[in-house]
DNA sequence: GCCGTTTTCGGCCCGACTGTTTTCAGTCG
């Protein structure tokens, strides 16, 4: 049983319980439970041998004790009889818009609705309408919620959001009425998966403001709109909450619809310490001192006795004892970028031209950038042979005479890691080159051990000086295969292998969850957009915001590192004892 | 079920919107 099957269990039980209609904080307790293993970065084996499950935060006795029970028999007994009390499918009536746990237990209860396919029925025979509490309008929007599950699938990669985030607050920004705007929520959190867009305006004429939103031509239909909140569904089925406050308020709404939710309850909970409330409008004594004057989000941190938090901090991982103690992260910026490593051209499966890629990597105001084409093991991606390799080496050079002091390339290549662990490359090949990526991109399907075992022998080989995308998960699409994490992070460590965070959309990996732990082993990051076009090279922008997720620093990112020093950085691992 | 500068009991975030209701429950974020 691993990390995430057990997260799935407690999650599922905390379902279940409250479909049996069970204490709510019960219930949010298991939900906790989930979220606080999901993000420990511990061996859960080790905690359970060592009896130490109960002091990860919001793991208490009782939940450890079933946690230890699960991992020594591979049962979950209490799970497992509250499962049998209701239908599997059951499960899939959490996802539509409009229905909780309380509406589906009637459901079930008293009409025998067992999934989607039921509830349908039970809406179009006006049974569901005939029911103490609902009405002809519910069973016409489960109508809609249905229809809409069946186009969308709810969660959206950053890029695609960004697009749609950022046209909508352009407009809105030229709106006369609007004073101050932000786009809060996960989007400002900059995750990597969106699931809607929570747009913040601070306006002296709200009921304009929501007008121009919801008639907005990028809206497709409008969910709900009242006199502070509207939402809306746009193109793709991406949904958009507006929430319109003054200009007083603004602040307060700003850190509120940020969240995240876990951060919030933090927040106020030191609010409530100092014998004050806060909400999404203001900051007010009960209890305690005077309230300080708060202008906006800064002075708001200030006043809990918090040094600014940065939004992608926000989720309740240590910002707060970290704000408290002065020694937050002063984090990576896209201004601190001075090249970046990974990038295809037309040699293997890119889209442009070794020269087009390099003249992008320039305009963009790069000194270097590293050229890393496939190797010839890939050959869905055309990859390069030994022979291919060195003619791309000898056009790099040409290419770098001609540059001058300012800028240079990088020949390099994304060496394939056999399934055995070995190299697509004997080592003198890899000499030969500037620097190597490493990646794994076939046979996903070894055990978590043999994959494991795999990439730590390939990233032992001196000649490999940073691990690519290192789970090969691609997001809303495909798992990432079975891999030991810090095992890996451990043996980079140990090896002075560079991690790659990977920003294409789709991966955006290293995961930021893991490089606190990276940056504590003492692995640094190179953030790579594995941009296969010039225009790919602008994701190192998102590629930015994962790797402040991830607590990073300037002097963490070796692609921060100006010209004259990346070569050093580059060579080193070749030249350990 | 978790947690503790409110500390072993008694809280646990709370406001907006919708739809069904004549005062509120459920859902959502």
């Amino acid at each position: 049983m691993d990390k995430e099957q057990l997260v799935d269990l407690l999650e599922e039980t905390g379902r279940l319980l409250e479909l049996k209609g069970e204490n709510p904080f019960k219930v949010r307790a298991y939900l906790n439970a989930a979220r606080a293993l999901e993000t420990w970065p511990g061996g859960l084996e080790t905690a359970a041998r060592e009896g130490t499950l109960a002091e990860i935060p919001g793991i208490g006795k009782a939940i450890a004790e079933k946690i230890a029970g699960v991992l020594a028999s591979g049962e979950f007994p209490y799970h497992a009889a509250l499962k049998a009390a209701f239908p599997a499918t059951l499960f899939e009536l959490f996802e539509l818009q409009g229905l909780g746990a309380k509406k589906i237990r009637v459901l079930y209860e008293q009409l025998g609705v067992s999934g989607i396919e039921a509830l349908e029925g039970v809406c179009a025979d006006g049974r569901l309408a005939a029911l103490p509490g609902f009405g002809a309008k519910t069973a016409a929007n489960l109508v809609d919620a249905i229809a809409q599950r069946r186009s969308h699938a709810g969660r959206f990669l950053y890029e695609k959001a960004a697009v749609l985030a950022e046209t909508l607050r352009a407009e809105l920004r030229e709106h006369p009425a609007v004073a101050q705007i932000a786009v809060a929520g996960s989007y400002r959190r900059h995750k990597e998966v969106i699931g809607d867009l929570d747009f913040v305006v601070a306006t002296a004429d709200p009921e304009a403001v929501s007008a121009f939103f919801i008639a907005h031509p990028l809206v497709e239909g409008v969910i709900a709109s009242g006199a502070t909140k509207s939402s809306v569904r746009l193109p793709g089925g991406l949904q958009a909450d507006l929430r319109v406050v003054s200009n007083e308020a603004f602040p307060f709404a700003l850190n509120y619809f940020t969240g995240s939710k876990e951060h919030n309850i933090g927040m106020r909970h030191r609010a409530l310490q100092r014998g004050w409330t806060l909400n999404e409008y203001r900051l007010a004594n009960t209890s305690g001192e005077p309230v300080p004057p708060i202008h906006e989000e800064k002075d708001l941190y200030r006043a809990l006795g918090l040094d600014y938090i940065e939004p992608e901090l926000r989720e309740n991982l240590g910002e707060f004892a970290a704000a408290e103690a002065h020694t937050l992260p002063r984090l990576v910026e896209l201004a601190n970028l001075r090249g970046t490593f990974h990038n295809h051209t037309t040699a293997s499966d890119g889209r442009n031209t070794l020269e087009e890629m390099a003249e992008a990597a320039r305009e963009l105001g790069l000194a270097y950038l590293g050229i890393a084409d496939h190797s010839k093991s890939s050959f869905q991606a055309h990859g390069l042979d030994e022979k291919r390799l060195a003619g791309q080496g000898e056009a790099i050079r040409r290419l770098n005479a001609g540059y001058g002091a300012g800028f240079r390339l990088f020949a390099g290549v994304e060496c394939d890691i056999l399934p055995d662990g070995s190299l697509d490359f004997d080592d003198e090949t890899l000499a030969g080159l500037d620097y190597v990526v490493a990646s794994v991109h076939s046979v996903f399907n070894l055990s978590e051990a043999a994959m494991t075992a795999r990439i730590i022998r390939a990233i032992s080989n001196r000649q490999v000086t940073m691990l690519g995308h290192l789970t090969g998960r691609l997001l809303l699409s495909r798992k990432p295969y079975p891999v030991d994490i810090p095992a890996v992070i451990e043996a980079a460590a140990a090896t002075g292998t560079i991690i790659e965070l990977n920003c294409s959309a789709q991966r955006m990996e290293l995961d930021w969850r893991w490089w606190p732990l990276a940056k504590e082993k003492g692995v640094r990051c190179s953030i790579n957009p594995d941009a296969h076009s010039v225009t790919g090279l602008q994701r190192l922008a998102h590629g930015i915001g994962i790797a402040r997720k991830g607590w990073l620093t300037r002097g963490e990112v070796v692609n921060c590192l100006p010209l004259e020093e990346i070569g050093a950085v580059l060579a080193a691992k070749r030249s350990r004892a």
